[in-house]
DNA sequence: CTGAAAGCGCTTACAG
DNA sequence: CTGAAAGCGCTTACAG
């Protein structure tokens, strides 16, 4: 339908607008029943209640999400605060993706999501105090997980339902969806080591995060395991720390023969180091990244990377809080433990010819489709 | 602070909340007298006013938008939603910083951002109805801008207000924010004819998008100005348009010397395309954007681009809608002129060794700040 | 299964 | 400058 077509709304919005007082009016009813009828609740008769319905339909009724919020429903809103710089949010194409797979999944269930940017985490943990006294949200989603992050008593202390991305553990009582980060990087060993690297370097990302040091713990494990070198360079924020790391990686007297970069963005970076330090991809150093985008599938030569699918990421992150939130209203101590367990998003290694030996034949095992659904265990 | 220290809410959120009948109580005065000293108005006597807002302070009170929604008070939250795949919001590098100037200045105020995912213009329409509606949001931002754009018409129907990025022109009597396209065309042109090329291409984004109609329009006019061959070569979304677009390109009898790209994504698919070809870049073929980012920054050599800080483009948008959702408040036939006015956004030409000659010696015009503010007339 | 009532927390005229 | 009241549009017990 085009909606130039349709019928101006009476009134152009000042002044009256219907109400379910309107519609009982019409029906012969009371407001209350017309509540129940709406809501899909018993206490009304099927005939009574498709009549309800059909009035409703017909006046164009919309119910006010004021009203209902004031009288106790839910608001139909999660929040979502990020403690980072706001130019993070245009330069990691992570935090995109992910957004749009949790809108997907919240627009579907006529969810909202609102978004806040602040300086720090001192003042993301107000804003949850603030979001919770207000009840502007009916639960948060929970990113950029720490070590003995603060935000997690916080929000137990709250009781605002939550949901945290990141783990597994320092988590506290509070649900988590995450990517085993352990098992991605024994697939990017494993991955190098069997092509006969044995010396191994990981460029890291902010030393903060947890996921950081879940990766630095494997790596060095591993790689260990496996008897070859393991070596970690820090390269904090962003891509100018990952020029230098892989510049202080080529310096080295015996340089990697393999660089692991912590994120798409990094591993660009990086790479237009090697190639002017003259380095060829991949045949004097190969290169892979933990993380997956469109940057890493157009490069030149195309990077391998762990396919965590971040808008599938995000749409487990919704589905999750979105269980949590239903779980919270239902509770007549029907149990929170199913609320509480967490979820790990199995990671998948997307070989590419930056670590693929010239002339080999492409890996079979993945697809290169750029959004695979990943499995949810 | 650090809130694990702060008291506990009392009851855990369940249970008893402050509101300013509590305050008014504690206070010795009417509710009505808190709600006047609250919010700043008159009514109330200095030494009253302030005693009130001491213990709402004390108490930890926090307004309820519920209920001052109810009440007819602004809900102070602004929408927008985008009728595009969700892959586009990890992808675009513009959308993501876009939002993250848009929530910078909002937040300031007080003001939340709502968004919302769609699949098609008349979906699109129907959240519009729906919002307004429901009164969920005080406002929305327009972005896309199309010919003859369905949007507009049943946004100025509405009476929602809105501000519409994209223009000059087909905005109706909303109010606007663009870049100049065919200012930042003639940038672009003028630069590459400077250096010497007689024959330029543009690789055009999604023709829908009027600012790739503008750019058409400018790019074709200011070659034939300047006396030289233009050639205009659509590529549709994405980056696989690209790559096929600039191959297309060079296999032209007489192809470019120098190819100007809609986007940083099509511009780095091309490169790529270019250099497989054997091309150098720019000794064979000068490469430019009109889109700058961390993307053509990074990338080696680092592509020259029409720096319109996406950012600062979403600080204007917001500021410009907190004007007009201002205005439509205080409604009292005091003009909408001012509000219609729309503001244009400066193009700037970042010069960088994509198109710089061998040797030459940087342009010195624009310094390579990544953020630098655009002058927004 | 239905009806009448109270209440959510605020704002806004309207009298004093 | 202050007080008492009505009303925003719902939902939720609580009687019939």
């Amino acid at each position: 339908m085009t909606t130039s077509k349709q019928p101006r709304q009476s009134g152009s919005g000042r002044g009256q607008r219907v109400t379910i007082a309107d519609i009982a009016r019409r029906a012969g009813v009371t407001p209350a029943a017309v509540s129940l009828a709406v809501n899909g609740r018993s206490g009304v008769s099927d005939a009574t209640r498709e009549r309800i319905m059909a009035i409703a339909a017909e006046l164009r009724w919309e119910p006010s999400p004021a009203a209902r919020a004031l009288a106790g429903a839910p608001v139909l809103t999660v929040g979502m605060v990020l403690a980072r710089p706001a130019e993070v949010l245009g330069t990691e194409a992570f935090f995109g993706a992910f957004v749009a797979g949790l809108q997907e999944v919240l627009s579907r269930r006529d969810y909202s999501l609102q978004m806040k940017i602040v300086e720090t985490t001192d003042a993301e943990i107000e804003t949850y105090r603030r979001w919770f006294a207000q009840r502007r949200v009916d639960g948060v989603v929970v990113v950029d997980l720490r070590q003995d992050d603060p935000r997690i008593p916080a929000l137990e202390d709250l009781g605002l339902p939550a949901l945290v991305v990141g783990g597994p553990g320092h988590h506290g009582s509070l649900p988590s969806v995450y990517v085993d980060d352990a098992h991605a990087t024994r697939l990017l060993v494993d991955h190098l080591a069997g092509l006969g690297h044995r010396r191994l370097a990981r460029v890291a990302g902010n030393e903060d995060f947890l996921h950081t040091l879940l990766r630095d713990r494997a790596f060095t494990e591993r790689c260990a395991e496996l008897g070859i070198d393991a070596i970690t360079q820090d390269a904090g924020f962003g891509t100018r720390g990952a020029e230098v790391a892989t510049a202080a990686l080529l310096a080295r007297r015996e340089p990697p023969t393999a660089i692991v970069f912590d994120s798409d963005e990094m591993a660009l970076a990086g790479t237009h180091v090697l190639e002017e330090a003259g380095s060829r991809i991949p045949e004097d150093v190969a290169v892979a990244s933990y993380e997956d985008s469109a940057l890493t599938r157009t490069h030149r030569p195309p990077i391998t990377a762990i396919g965590r699918s971040a808008i599938e990421y995000g749409r487990v992150a919704a589905t999750r809080l979105l269980e949590v939130i239903g779980a919270s209203r239902n509770r007549r101590g029907s149990s929170a433990e199913s609320v509480q367990e967490s979820r790990a998003i199995e990671p998948v290694l997307v070989v590419r010819d930056s670590t693929r030996p010239e002339g080999a034949a492409p890996a079979p095992a993945v697809p290169e489709a750029s959004d695979a659904g990943l499995p949810s265990s």
